[in-house]
DNA sequence: TGGAGGGTTGACGCAGCGTCAAGGTCAAGC
DNA sequence: GCTTGACCTTGACGCTGCGTCAACCCTCCA
């Protein structure tokens, strides 16, 4: 007669497995000697290696009682459905292995290639490394809510690019962010005008999402980004709504003036 | 300022999962309303956004929170371990899936192939079901102790049944197995008989593990088997006690008679 | 004004054991 | 007879990443 540590030794688990199978059913609790110890047979060694075998094999455990008393077709059908599950599980993490080795850089994390290249494009014209964070959070924003959409509509942002304004904008926007100004520098009053003036061109263009995207939580959020980020971003909301303008990044006129 | 459903939709996340992330301390808990609803911002999305990223690719919750913060180099030598964690998981659900395709039929269970023809081959000489599946069990125990060493152990088996005096005793014990014969039926000394004369032939021929092999224990679990199964195999032992042999299964001598 | 559809905390459940804790038991050497 | 170390006992929490009640509060809309 065998102690738990010599059965579990002879079927390589360990003790706190086998009186695990005992506490799920899975092997029957055997006599105890008068001290109290469970004493094990030789039936019990080959229950329990047929355990092993199938929980090594990926059967889950709660399946595996059913699977020793099954015939060879319930079996087989079960080893099937076993099977099938390894094979997903494989994928999912296949999957994972591919999703993970896009991330090499922090840079790309949870960004699409095409946005990576624009925010280095930004580094070149002269943006500084808090502003690129700025613009890599909201493309963050962006990219979670049409994920489809981002070849466009970071080509559209490219081309806008070759616009001076714009590129003069970005450095000002810089060098404001990495700057203390207050409130009442000059250079916001700049900013703001360029702002504006790109809006109107856009809007003339015919530019924007306009009626298509009914959807304007994305564009909210992208005004509060800025303003959490750098609570000075406020202002700037201020000075394009006295200029008619509703947003930072949506093109949309305000009906009203602002009161 | 979202309230936590908008802020899971947003993210592609449950509620549930949000709340998890805050017990972890993943995410930083955010304000609450006059109403004690958690009020969150874009930052917090921008957040959760990057944190679901990452626990898609298979990074564990444990170890996202460093990752955020970690710098490039830190960052990518984070994705390489647990790459290779991934790829250490695949290969185990590989491994698992290979076993699983061995185990098509339930004969095959915890056993070698050799040994399932083996088995086969005793169904052919007219061995019962019912011995075939004591037979199994037999094996079972032996390739959990001396796997490496089941081709030759079973081609020595093989051969052994060229002999047809080790055939009639197959038959003989399945005949006894299958009746309910008792302890007194005449088959059985025949069978005893035959026992101790092969017995005799293999010490002879010196065959058996003999001195190589110290471990008793599986020897003394085969004999323990047999009478598990069938309490009348205890009558056999101790019949083959009486012509001088220790056990069944094993070749040893009895160096003095039993009293 | 009432009901649907949010939100809140708290707690158990899942798989398969690992790992204390706080002892009782056994075999061996002194 | 005593100590020591290895092994046994039950009980219970821990891990991972949430899902799923339960019991209750808040908001909004017809």
């Amino acid at each position: 007669m065998l102690t738990i540590g010599q059965l579990a030794a002879y079927a390589g688990v360990t003790v706190r497995a086998v009186r695990h199978y005992h506490h799920v059913g899975l092997l029957p609790e055997p006599e105890r000697d008068a001290s109290g110890y469970r004493r094990y047979g030789a039936t019990a060694v080959v229950s329990l290696i047929k355990i092993r075998t199938l929980a090594n094999a990926g059967v889950p455990l709660s399946r595996i009682g059913q699977m020793l008393e099954a015939d060879a077709s319930t079996f087989a059908e079960a080893i099937q459905r076993i099977d099938s599950h390894l094979r997903d599980e494989i994928e999912r993490l296949e999957t994972s292995r591919k999703q993970i080795a896009e991330l090499t850089a922090g840079d790309t994390l949870a960004l699409p290639p095409e946005v990576i290249s624009y925010l280095e494009r930004l580094r070149q014209i002269g943006a500084s490394e808090r502003m690129v964070e700025r613009e890599r959070s909201g493309w963050i924003l962006i990219a979670a809510r049409w994920p489809e959409h981002m070849r466009e509509v970071i080509s559209a942002k490219h081309a806008q690019l070759d616009n001076p304004q714009l590129v003069r904008l970005y450095r000002l926007l810089s060098e404001l962010l990495e700057s203390g100004a207050d409130d009442d520098d000059p250079l916001l009053e700049e900013a703001a005008d360029i702002m504006a003036d790109l809006q109107e061109q856009a809007y003339a263009a015919g530019e924007g999402f306009g009626e298509q995207v009914h959807d304007d939580l994305p564009f909210h959020l992208l005004d509060a980004l800025a303003v959490e980020i750098d609570p000075r971003a406020q202002r700037m909301l201020d000075m394009m709504r006295e200029r008619g303008w509703a947003s930072w990044t949506r093109l949309e006129r305000l009906t009203k003036p602002p009161e």
